[in-house]
RNA sequence: GGAGGGUUAGCAUAAUUGGUAAUGCACCGGUCUUGAAAACCGGCGGCUUCGGCCUUGAGGGUUCGAGUCCCUCACCCUCCGCCA
């Protein structure tokens, strides 16, 4: 949620902030809406001034046995005219409510600037590319003749874009969960959470996947449950409406759940396989953060996604987003994306964002040091998305005869298992 | 699903027939003190055009006036029923 003090007293920042975003907001009507409002609250206020002033004569004459009619009736009379103030007044507000609420969060100075994907920003590179010496296999090939997932009886329980993974192909899924929520929890100091996977309207509104992208989401009928996107929603609406003690921060949760997306729009892209699909396993990290250390948790937050990729031995690039390609609620976003053979180039696998005071002005989640309560900073990131893990570790450690290798550190998950032989 | 009880500031507790939210703890500032504690004084939810306005789970209604009466909803607790 946007402040409208920020964009009252700096709305040059905002505009090239916004600008930035490739995403230019029309100030001018918003100082508009917002000077309407406080003229129309102002008008209200006074009217209930007057109000409240006759409501205590009345009060004192009753108390004195005293007649009160006379003020009786000039009540009556400036509760008419109030009336329509009021609606005026209120109508005034939601329309500057609705405003602020579809505004995008400022993006971070350090952002680069852009229109899309291409204009984002490498910053570095680990790993090596693996060759191969035979034809690489997509994911799909390697899993379907090794029998892990079937994709057309995923199709048929449920439709396109859903999987069903079936023996080593369900326990790699299971293993890589465990693997990462063990070291998040022992290494790197997050709390574990299993939060409700069905949400309410506030806390995704809290987050900012409403009002506006609502397209993105699966709602369940004649309920107010949403189907959570990612963890990102539960996880940080744990404290809205909270107010919390400056001893408690930063606060780091981990959680493992199934995230849904309806990938309205996205027709035709990654049709095949599962990088693109409508329910997928994701671990994610959540922190809550004082205002000045969020910068230096958020490098700290995507250096423990990429200890994981590290830990399976995947190559992967980080890239900072630039400000066309910036979610809507992120400050500044680094993008990890993990080396995908069959495609010959990397992909998203985790995302890791700072969302200063956005979300927590939006939850309403604070934190008090001294006298006023302040807005916490939010962050968060995919430590990793575990469907697309899936895919990289099938793809970058398949063998000319149709087995993969099951990294090292996966392997006491795996029961010591070492390579899902192929079938014959 | 049924019956009953509840939701007031960070926490905890008040508020005759409806008359405009009181108090304690915690916290912050001050006085006092070598320093601290205690005591005392002030502050202690949001907004403000500094006149004020708003705030008793949410939204409506009745009324000149609602924490209080009525309706709808959410959540919590207890019991009954059903259930993995």
């Amino acid at each position: 949620m946007f402040d409208i003090r920020l964009i009252r007293s700096n709305p040059e920042l905002v505009r090239a902030a916004m600008e930035k975003r490739n995403a230019p907001v029309d100030l001018d009507t918003i100082l508009a809406v917002d000077a309407r409002r406080r003229s129309a609250v102002y008008e209200m206020e006074q009217l209930r001034a007057r109000q409240n002033k006759a409501s205590e004569t009345i009060a004192q004459r009753k108390k004195n046995n005293e007649n009160a009619d006379d003020v009786i009736a000039e009540m009556k009379q400036i509760k008419e005219e109030s009336a329509n103030l009021d609606l005026i007044a209120k109508q005034a507000e939601e329309d500057l409510e609705e405003i602020l609420l579809s505004l995008p969060n400022l993006p971070d100075e350090s952002v680069p600037a852009g229109k899309n994907e291409a204009d984002n920003q490498e910053i570095r590179r680990w790993g090596e590319i693996p060759s191969f010496n035979f034809e690489v296999r997509d994911h799909v090939d390697i899993a379907e003749k090794l029998g892990i997932v079937d994709f057309s009886r995923g199709a048929k329980i449920s439709g396109a874009r859903f999987t069903l993974s079936l023996g080593y192909g369900a326990r790699l899924e299971r293993a890589l969960i465990n693997f990462m929520l063990d070291i998040h929890t022992q290494k790197h100091g997050y709390q574990e959470a299993l939060p409700p996977f069905l949400v309410n309207t506030a806390s995704v509104q809290g987050t900012g996947q409403l009002p506006k992208f609502s397209a993105d989401l699966f709602k369940i009928d004649n309920t107010d449950y949403w189907l959570i996107p990612t963890a990102e929603v539960p996880v940080t609406n744990i404290h809205r409406d909270e107010i919390l003690s400056l001893e408690d921060l930063p606060k780091y949760y981990v959680a493992h759940t199934p995230c849904f997306r309806s990938e309205a729009g996205s027709y035709g892209k990654d049709t095949r396989g599962m990088i693109r699909v409508h329910q997928f396993n994701k671990v994610e990290l959540v922190k809550f953060t004082t205002p000045e250390s969020s910068w230096e948790e958020l490098e700290k937050l995507t250096a423990n996604a990429e200890y994981i990729l590290q830990q399976l031995g995947l190559a992967y690039r980080v890239v900072c987003l630039c400000g066309g390609d910036l979610g809507f609620s992120a400050a500044k976003t680094y993008d990890l994306e993990v080396w995908v053979p069959a495609q010959n180039t990397y992909r998203e696998i985790s995302s890791c964002s700072n969302f200063t005071d956005f979300q927590a002005r939006r939850a309403n989640i604070r934190f008090k040091r001294d006298k006023k309560p302040e807005f916490v900073h939010t962050l968060n990131g995919s430590g990793l998305a575990v469907g697309r893990t899936v895919v990289a570790i099938l793809e970058n450690y398949q063998q000319e005869d149709g087995s993969v290798i099951i990294p090292e550190a996966l392997r006491p998950y795996m029961g010591g298992l070492s390579v899902i032989p192929a079938q014959t």
